[in-house]
DNA sequence: GAAAAAAGTTGAACTGGTTCAGTTTTGTAG
DNA sequence: CTACAAAACTGAACCAGTTCAACTTTTTTC
């Protein structure tokens, strides 16, 4: 256990993020080079591609992080939802899109969007749709606590209504990364009211 | 008008054009190299980038010819629309769904809809996300009809209501373009149960 | 119709992510 | 401690999209 290989695996790893988020934040994404990195963390190309299997891959530990952080604080949010399923649902949203700022800039999320589209069949691509499928399970699971809560009619189909607001949230977030002039207020103000137009009229029945 | 210069331009693009829906056709987009059209198209590789920006910039031609196509056949759709709000949604869906591989294969949709992604200001992204505002347009359009035919209540936010069926449609899209297993049919009946979670329940009032 | 200007063409060189054959380091067996 | 095998490191070379300085063709001017 803990041989010397070990250590210095975990070491260059632990080395190559460093270097690539203080150079990325830095920099940006685009700007900063393979070589770049490897020089800042004491490594060569070559063992760059050892521990990562491309540039973008080296972002999902980021991804991964930002979201599986964010779940976390979604549950509790779950645990104890606001009574009105509007706000109950904006409490969610509002805790993806103030979370993600924290590691990774608009730039890093486009990027990191693009190459989960781009081959479907990469692991890259595998990881981060599973990652956006907790995050989609998580609004459906909202929904059915308020159902439960009796806030929301008990004929509504909350898995198809849940994906029909997480794909909407996706959306809007995708569309706020791309334009650099977006505001978090202003994403926000369009998906409440877009959230309001799907949500207010299950509210009546219990 | 018509000088020499003119029809040679004109000539070269369309060459270029004929080339590489043929090649990727044939080999697929990401198979098919710059170099490779550049001389089936019978023009150097510096000529290919006077009359496109980018390689993804080409596949831009397409998608708009694509989308305009459907849009057109969108309006007459609206225009006489299904009485019952999720079968005239569905056929606007199914309208876009049906034609989206005519002329781009998943793998076109995956690299176009990572481009307009990656970078947010150059001009192929802010054509392509035109084309995304016309047809939420359209579904806007056709909630307003249906409003308006007394088929949908009255005090519905068809702005609001429309950008979340449309952002829904688009996100189903991504999902069937990145997973190759995903089939057109499956991709409908998800969307059908969608669309009905959330109009059913503007269907009472007029 | 010749000369100058404007527009367009060309392909070799560039760029930056990625690979891989050769080398070094680490672990293991005798 | 030595010899061998396995694992990891290295950087020069590769690849495919993109650029650009030199060259050709077309148009305009007189």
């Amino acid at each position: 256990m803990a041989g010397l290989r070990e250590k210095q695996k975990a070491d260059r790893r632990r080395r190559i993020l460093t270097a690539s988020s203080l150079l990325f934040k830095q920099s940006g994404y685009q700007e900063v080079h393979i070589n770049q990195i490897a020089e800042c963390a004491e490594v060569s190309v070559g063992t760059f591609y050892n521990y990562f299997k491309t540039k973008a891959d080296l972002l999902l530990s980021t991804v991964s992080m930002e979201v599986e952080e964010v779940l976390q604080q979604g549950d509790s949010i779950l645990k104890d939802p606001p009574e009105d399923p509007v706000e109950a649902l904006m409490a969610l949203t509002r805790l993806y899109y103030d979370h993600s700022l924290v590691y990774l800039s608009k730039e890093m999320w486009r990027t990191a969007m693009a190459a989960a589209i781009q081959e479907g069949q990469s692991p890259f691509s595998i990881r981060y749709r599973a990652l956006d499928k907790g995050l989609c399970a998580q609004v459906c699971g909202l929904l059915e606590v308020l159902q439960e809560n009796g806030r929301l009619s008990a004929d509504m189909d909350t898995r198809a209504m849940g994906e029909v607001i997480f794909n909407n949230l996706n959306a809007m977030f995708t569309e706020y990364s791309i334009d650099e002039t977006f505001t978090l207020d202003e994403l926000k103000d369009r998906v409440l009211r877009q959230t309001r137009a799907v949500v207010k009229p299950l509210i009546g029945a219990a």
